[in-house]
DNA sequence: GCCCGCAGTTGACTCAGATCAAGGTGCCGC
DNA sequence: GCGGCACCTTGATCTGAGTCAACTGCGGGC
């Protein structure tokens, strides 16, 4: 069934500001560098359908399932990964508020991942089709778009980069503080939504390592851990 | 200066089977997909600026100089890479003939990294403001452009997912094959115009481990390699 | 033809991180 | 409160790949 879609979602845009319509979704984002007439941005919004929210553990879509849309989280963290030959879960990577999942879907029109709720997600799904009749029509959106999917090639490239575990850790957490602080969030202090065995897998490291790094950071006083919740102290150092 | 743009490109539509335009060229599918009338393609080749050649070592552009236009691979290879805060290279990628490279610049309007011919090169140059707008009035290069996007978010995955020597070594030349393969060049025997060098830094591995392993490879008859020149000999075991 | 220089290969040694094996800790249902 | 469980931590050992160093072979210049 792919991003679930449960009764048509009710457009907002009639009552109240647009521009604080779905405040965390990176659509809005685009609604205002377009600088679009507020009858189109009306069009956009038409568009959007505010799926009923996901249980933690509950699938958005399934690797092979047909692609039909992209959606931005409203709340929650997704996880999405790929079963290797041997049966072995593969993280790609993890979804914050306010980023976009299935762009990776478009080119061949099925979903080429798994996408699951880390915990209760709520999503904005956008039917693909009708987004880009809509961008053709709206050029900011058109290039909004087409930098929402430039910038994820980019970010695939960030892990590659660092080879030491440390590196790879370090690069990690500075990661989710910049996308936490980019969405309005604390950048300096947040929970860490997955576990360790899921940071471990996408790190390519083992949970053990991911969990004796973590230590050695808090020993010197660059991060303080505490469960899942995770402060960094030393920012400048950490990088 | 960016993607070299000297003497504007000669449009070519204008004599001959358009369709037969720059072959190697990744547009061409393009106007094929996109199924639109010859007035439109010839405006889509109007846009074409073949580039003079680039002389093997030369750099098409850098880290950080203003992006303006993505370019498809007509001939040649090109090596991308960034430059790392201890002044190491690190290799993101290597760009063969029909390939596009650029589209990681168009989220910040720069280019992220720098760009080097391995080899004389041709180059086909898109200004990248005419191309979207260009989209935005053909719907099926708008798709193809999705398409392009996407593909390239899912390819940065594949480094990802093997953990081993090894299997890196063997994703890199089954990856090397494909991309040979759909461009119609042979998927079983072909050139690395990379060096030994580049496959290690890109695979995060020591050259002397890349040697090593192709000579395991070897010693296992599932490659040939002499120089520079590979054949594979066991696909299905490869993988 | 000969020499130089670089790309690639091969071998010996080392170490970061994986694996294996025990615990610890907080949380839920009963 | 108490067991059961999932998640996490810590310690001991092992190994794949990196590093260092020497060697080979090809290609270009003179």
């Amino acid at each position: 069934m792919a991003v679930p879609a449960p009764g048509r979602g009710q457009p907002i845009a009639d009552d109240g500001d647009p521009l604080n319509f779905c405040s965390t979704c990176a659509f809005s984002g685009a609604c205002l560098d377009a600088g679009v007439d507020k009858s189109r941005l009306r069009e956009l919004h038409m568009l959007v359908e505010h799926t009923s929210p996901c249980r933690t553990g509950e699938h958005l879509f399934r690797e092979g399932d047909p692609f039909n849309a992209i959606a931005a989280v409203r709340s929650g963290t997704v996880k999405t990964y790929v079963t290797d030959a041997d049966g072995r879960e593969q993280v790609r990577g993890f979804f914050l508020p306010g980023e976009v999942i299935g762009l990776d879907a478009i080119s061949e029109s099925r979903y080429p991942c798994n996408a699951v709720a880390l915990e209760p997600v709520v999503l904005c799904r956008f039917s693909f089709p009708n987004l880009s009749s809509l961008a053709a029509r709206m050029p900011g959106l058109q290039q909004h778009l087409f930098r929402l999917l430039s910038h994820d090639i980019g970010n695939a490239a960030l892990l590659a980069g660092n080879h030491t575990a440390e590196d790879r850790m370090a690069a990690f957490l500075i990661g989710l503080s910049r996308r936490y602080g980019a969405r309005g969030f604390r950048a300096d202090r947040f929970q860490l939504t997955m576990s360790r065995a899921d940071i471990a897998n996408y790190l390519r490291l083992a949970a053990e390592t991911v969990s004796r790094i973590l230590r050695r950071f808090q020993d010197e006083r660059l991060v303080r851990v505490r469960r899942r919740e995770i402060e960094l102290l030393d920012l400048p150092r950490l990088e």
